[in-house]
RNA sequence: GCCGGUGUGGUGGAAUGGCAGACACGCGCGACUCAAAAUCGCGAGGGAAACCGUGUGGGUUCGAGUCCCACCACCGGCACCA
């Protein structure tokens, strides 16, 4: 045999249209969706067919079962690296990204998947990023996007602003260069006010624990109080603490090197030009060096102004330090040495008071911050109370006091939106100093990207889109004066946070999607990804979804039911690959070699879906085996239409397995079931009757392989269009079982008796066997335990 | 440090609390061949055996890879979050 039938059967299948999504059927939808790639000049990598083929698996056996399947692919095709291939080709990015497009799209056609090619996105296509803009006006009117300046993450190399997110041990996510922090003014779209839906609306859907737990982490819900302290400046320090009931143990203060009161403070402050040397010193910090500095606290005392605990009326420091960040809370803490890691460390640096107020640690050898067996002490009016009830009573009695007042904080920040780079959307705002910052009327949309001579970012840091000055130079749309368009464009993000609702409605040209059609398709059904996306793209997409949940514009508040995540596939050495390791496989080599199916059984049949594993190219033969023998037992197949009777059982096993096991998604022991049924027949000879039930099972995992053999068997149609087979419950049921005698618990023989056999007859067997006697003569019998089909355990004394 | 995950033959991995190691790779032996490759057949957790075996030590149970407690190692994420 060879494997050149694979493309005959990928035309067939195109020219026929037999993947196209039904639009009018009265079939239930299914709505799959895997991530779409980002068409980068490498192609498509290892990594994205394990996914793929998974999902592809799903879809081809769901619209075997008679659903009405939704499966679209797409491209995200903004981004640094389509840019950057641009500045050093001198090729426009467009140019770029619809090269490497088509080498992704004939990479997976090669991989033989069912994509409705119909429903194709990109969003770097002007009809599509229409519609992204449009959503940001909508933020911009609902006051969600918005200008802000403030410490930003600037990468030395991209020269460019990166979000928190983006920046992965201290340095830039996409090109591992050193990340400083810079200010600019920047658009921000307000994830946070999302964040308790965000968190409360994750107990509806189906996800992994794993990523749940990952995405309630990341926003990072905590309740406390904000309290305010009075000081000798006469301003009052407002700090968050998430441990009120320790207040009577706050022996001093910190805030934040960027916090406002330390201009506010400059004249009373005797040491201020050593404070502002400290804070010059932690701007020029990079996220990287301030984490490297963990070991030893540093900070600087403010002298000439003390602060006031407000339960105590005891005169505290104020010191300033950069493990205080302005960017949660308030920017200031009480410091509660006795009960917390960091303040105790630092209270030790500097000779600081340690106060016990909740006993039940030894507050000299370390912080006690147990929260569940403390008692308090030490705390007036809270002595005795165990923790929880003091931070009630504590936080009503500064609440009644009028000095401060219970407070949920979110680790969650918002999310920078702005990039100072060409390849992305330009953000739809118009800059006029009579009116400000004004939107682009919606029927001038797209605003599209216009030709530049170079794609470089300017040195100020500013868009090479603020070069272009006939663009840039505009009307403002309110009074029609001079204005300015906005240079920014959106982060790769923004064209990802909704596809998947373009995918029901793609040609549309007068909203994102119908309102009918998203009805009709939405939410997803399932959603396959990775989990490095957990916290970026899955969130974002959720916040998105809420958004245009909010606008009317979609009926459910989620968009996807349900979520999975693959595991990543490593090289041969275990290691993740890369191309500095150059242990980087290219799935079109596998193809080339032992075809498609090979790879796509292979792909599948490596582990558990859900972890991590290597690859390797011993293993890959196993596979390509497998297909061989599958075509030898159709080729020398016996000419009856019924099945082989000898192994009937095993066929009707074989069809319960694959069909249960692609659901979740346990393909490796689907195609193991699979293979034993082959080896099986390979010994006695298949029907004709055998292989049309077998070839239909293998043709979500094989497709052309088992078109092909459908064909030449001379059977009718396309394998892949025909009924998914169904079992018969009463032909799965053994007629004999192997039953395992145990003496006290220790396997001592295996009987074979009549399936269903009572447990009197199965103990009577398993005593009179002559393996057991010797075990159990001479003693009682206490105790017998009987496992129906499975074990017999007699307990003996 | 915190959070999450994972530890099973030479390897990838199977196993609703019920015969650990299915299926596959690799390996060994044999057949075919002048020979090799491919293919086919057979074999194997360790141990001479009693027995011992799912990271380590306890526990629950008639019975634990699976459940509980403590620990160890590795992987991933986050990191001064008050």
């Amino acid at each position: 045999m060879t494997k050149d039938y694979e493309k005959k059967w990928q035309k067939r299948w195109a020219e026929e249209n037999v993947f196209k999504t039904a639009e009018d059927s009265g079939k239930e939808k299914t709505y799959l969706l895997v991530e779409f790639p980002y068409p980068s000049g490498n192609g498509l990598h290892i990594g994205h067919t394990r996914p793929y083929t998974a999902i592809d698996v799903l879809a081809r056996k769901r619209r075997m079962q008679g659903q009405n399947v939704l499966f679209p692919i797409g491209w995200d095709a903004f981004g640094l690296p389509t840019e950057n291939t641009a500045i050093a080709k001198k090729i426009h990015p467009a140019a770029v990204t619809k090269e490497n497009v088509e080498i992704f799209r004939s990479q997976l056609d090669s991989m033989g998947y069912s994509f409705d090619w119909d429903r194709e996105v990109n969003t770097t296509d002007p009809a599509y990023y229409k519609w992204t803009q449009w959503i940001f006006l909508k933020f911009f009117e609902k006051g969600l996007a918005y200008k802000a300046r403030m410490p930003v993450n600037w990468c030395t190399s991209c020269l460019c602003v990166l979000a928190n997110e983006e920046v992965v041990d201290g340095v830039c996510e996409r090109c591992s260069s050193a990340v400083v922090r810079r200010e600019k003014s920047q658009w921000m779209l307000k994830i946070t006010a999302y964040a308790q839906r965000l968190i409360d609306d994750l107990d509806g859907v189906d996800f992994p624990e794993r990523v749940k737990a990952q995405q309630r982490n990341w926003i990072g819900r905590s309740e406390g109080a904000e309290v305010d302290f009075k000081t000798t400046a006469g301003d009052v320090l407002r700090i968050y603490t998430t441990r009120p009931d320790t207040l009577f143990g706050a022996t001093y203060m910190v805030i934040s090197p960027e916090h406002p009161f330390i201009e506010k403070w400059k004249n009373i402050l005797e040491n201020y030009g050593e404070v502002i040397e400290y804070r010059d010193k932690a701007a020029r910090k990079s996220d990287f060096e301030r984490t490297e500095l963990v070991k030893e606290k540093t900070g600087v005392k403010l002298v000439g102004l003390r602060a006031v605990n407000p339960v105590t009326n005891e005169e505290i420091p104020v010191f300033v330090s950069d493990y205080v960040l302005m960017s949660y809370g308030t920017g200031a803490i009480m410091a509660v040495p006795g009960h917390d890691d960091r303040d105790w460390e630092f209270a030790k640096t500097f000779g600081l008071p340690i106060i016990e107020v909740v006993a039940g640690g030894d507050i000299s050898q370390s912080a006690f911050t147990d929260v569940e067996t403390g008692i308090m002490v030490n705390s007036g009016f809270l002595n005795g109370l165990e923790v929880s009830d003091a931070k009630k009573k504590i936080t009503d009695w500064l609440t009644e006091k009028g000095l401060g007042e219970s407070r949920v904080n979110y680790k969650l920040r918002d999310w920078v939106f702005s990039r100072q780079r060409y390849w992305g959307e330009p953000i739809p705002i118009i800059h006029c100093e009579k009116c400000g910052a004004v939107a682009v009327p919606y029927d001038e949309l797209p605003l599209e990207l216009p030709m530049v001579d170079s794609y470089e970012p300017t040195e100020s840091g500013e868009s090479p889109l603020s070069k272009m000055r006939s663009w840039v130079e505009v009307k403002c749309p309110v009074c029609g004066g001079n204005a300015e368009r906005e240079t920014d464009t959106m982060p790769q993000w923004a064209g990802s946070s909704w596809y998947f609702l373009r995918y029901i409605d793609n040609k549309n040209e007068n909203e994102l999607a119908s309102a009918e059609a998203i009805k009709k398709w939405m939410p997803v059904d399932w959603y396959n990804g990775g989990m490095e996306h957990t916290t970026l793209h899955l969130l974002y997409s959720r916040f998105w979804h809420k958004f245009l949940f909010d606008l009317g514009v979609v009926p459910t508040p989620e968009p996807y039911k349900r979520r999975t995540s693959q595991g990543m596939i490593l090289g041969e050495d275990g290691q993740k690959m890369s191309k500095s390791r150059g242990n980087v496989l290219n799935p079109n080599d596998i193809v080339a070699e032992y075809g498609a199916d090979t790879m796509r059984l292979y792909i599948m049949f490596i582990g558990d879906f859900e972890k991590a594993a290597s690859w390797s190219s011993q293993a890959v033969k196993g596979c390509r085996r497998f297909v061989e023998k599958f075509w030898a037992l159709s080729e020398k197949s016996k000419p009856t239409q019924n099945v082989s009777p000898a192994t009937e059982g095993l066929l009707h096993k074989t069809i319960k397995k694959v069909t249960e096991d692609i659901e979740q998604l346990k393909f490796n022991t689907a195609i193991a079931q699979l293979m034993t049924l082959v080896n099986e027949l390979s010994a006695s000879g298949a029907t004709k009757g055998d292989l049309n039930i077998m070839l239909r099972l293998l043709s979500p995992f094989a497709p052309h392989t088992a078109d092909e053999l459908w064909e030449r068997q001379g059977f009718k149609g396309l394998c892949c269009k025909q009924e998914w087979p169904s079992y018969d419950k009463v032909k799965i049921i053994d007629k004999e079982v192997t039953v395992a005698v145990q003496v006290n618990g220790k396997l001592r023989a295996s009987i074979v008796l009549p399936a269903g056999s009572d447990d009197e007859t199965a103990i009577n067997a398993a005593k009179e066997d002559e393996r057991i006697i010797p075990h159990i003569g001479g003693k009682t019998l206490v105790r017998t335990i009987v496992v129906k089909d499975r074990i017999v355990n007699l307990v003996v004394k």
